[in-house]
DNA sequence: TCGGATTACGTGCACCGTAATGATC
DNA sequence: GATCATTACGGTGCACGTAATCCGA
């Protein structure tokens, strides 16, 4: 057996080619690794190098065994790394979320249950999510529908409704409510990072302008200094939430409204079970 | 990076169960090893034990680690062993010959020429004999004929014939030669590692019998202390060769007399140039 | 009381760095 | 003289063993 640290500066040597460069570069000073050369030969009880003019050149037993020793060392690197990762994975919670405003409103509930882990997101909907939750690529799932599937535990959550944001002075400003049609011809401002509510955009406001905004704090400021309207949501709205010199409008529409449902495989469901009886009394405590 | 005796001992602890038994097998002291296993979470940062009721056991991170660093030391001890084989294969000569005595008779030759490499022979002929030299499972050959192949350098080496030993009282033993058909209904005493030559004696004297010998000294003391007859070679009489209460007569037939060639691979010509004169001139020396 | 893990403590060796030497360009 | 490998020598950190302690069956 060969130590690692040797097969290191084996490696080293090869790739750097005189013994000098390599200790620079491991940091080890030139005679400490003369004598690990000389330990490795010792210890494969085979000879590495060919020694003539005060040159230390590799043979090719010597090019083999750096070549298997690099192999080796990067081996030991994916050892440390993909132990790093499955602890990681042990004490972390990967959420797919359709929407943003459901997944915020549940990181409370998320840290008082698993406080001493990492929780984490990301703005998934459809078919990867389905997929995703099966795979185990994430633990928890929020859904806009409550589909039926064996694999899956799924529980009612939360509903959210969207609405338009536009300045007083707006044509639409006096509205009650507004249709998608309405919003023909205007030119929204939109978040980029809206999850499935973006495809709703797209899909059902074909005929509206979309100014897509990929930075938060910009679209915040666009949404502050400028006129063009832009969207909001009831649960937003339903806060202490207010904007100088706007007004709500709810959109009056089947589209947009959606209730979400908190998901997880069906084999964690128990896993999970004091989560979701708090996630059910919360939501119905409201 | 982890260090392989770390690996090798959290390896040892996996199997052994408990850290007393393991040390045990390690030979090294269970407070050494206790360290070790705290020095492997301490590098790796991660836990891998449940320490409880002054047990100790591997947990799910602990179990992948210990898994993986068993790989680690199967790959470390299979990079020993390849360059060891490499290192010997740089420094040996691995012969395929169809027959014994001339691989006998070059021995010699060859460890004038390659005093400081391991010579070793294997008898083998045919296809698989060719086969080898081209794929480099052989870095010399003897054949029993001169094939025409561009992928080989071929030089002719010497003859063998084929005689018969039988007691003076044989019906034979007065003859001036055989033919193979006098053999018929025979029982001659055969040593099995004859290369080629048991091929010879199985194509063209199927209503002989053989005795096969797969013991050298066996095969010698029937020789010596029974009646059956046997074979041997001119390479071996034109010695001081003698044998008493026998004698030998020539075996008057094509397929028992060969002609030998040696062989390498057309690319190795220059490597064995000088040992390839030396046999041409040791064999018309003779 | 025994088996097993941990803590405490002292030790030796293996690896290291500095300095000197040898050797080649 | 500059560069590079090796040898010599002295220092030190680290892994080790022994001994003691703790804990549970």
């Amino acid at each position: 057996m060969i130590e690692i640290y040797l097969l290191e500066q084996l490696a080293a040597f090869a790739r750097y080619g005189t013994l000098s460069k390599a200790a620079e570069e491991l940091l080890i000073s030139q005679p400490a690794l003369s004598r690990s050369m000389k330990k490795i030969e010792e210890d494969l009880g085979v000879k590495l190098f060919i020694r003539e003019n005060k040159k230390l050149l590799l043979n090719e037993t010597g090019k083999l065994a750096a070549q298997l020793a690099q192999s080796q060392i990067d081996q030991n690197k994916e050892l440390v790394s993909r132990v790093i990762a499955f602890d990681r994975s042990l004490h972390s919670i990967h959420i797919g979320a359709c929407a943003p405003q459901p997944m915020a409103e549940l990181m409370p509930i998320l840290q008082d249950h698993f406080g001493d882990m990492t929780i984490s997101s990301e703005l998934v909907y459809g078919e990867k999510l389905i997929k995703g939750l099966k795979s185990g690529a994430y633990h928890l799932g929020i859904l806009r529908e409550a589909i039926d599937d064996k694999e899956l535990f799924i529980q009612r959550y939360m509903s959210e409704s969207l609405f338009i944001c536009v300045p007083e002075g707006h044509r639409l400003a006096k509205r009650e409510s507004v249709k998608f049609a309405d919003l023909s011809g205007e030119r929204f401002l939109l978040y980029q990072h809206i999850g499935f509510w973006k495809s709703v955009c797209e899909d059902y406001m074909q005929d509206t302008t979309f100014l897509i905004q990929p930075d938060r704090d910009t679209f915040a400021d666009l949404v502050a200094n400028t006129d063009y309207p832009a969207f909001a949501s009831d649960r937003i709205v339903s806060g202490d939430y207010r904007m100088e010199g706007r007004v709500l409008i709810p959109i009056d529409e089947e589209k947009a409204r959606y209730t979400f449902y908190i998901a997880c495989p069906i084999e964690d469901k128990r896993k999970y079970a004091a989560f979701f009886n708090s996630v059910r009394s919360e939501v119905i405590g409201r």
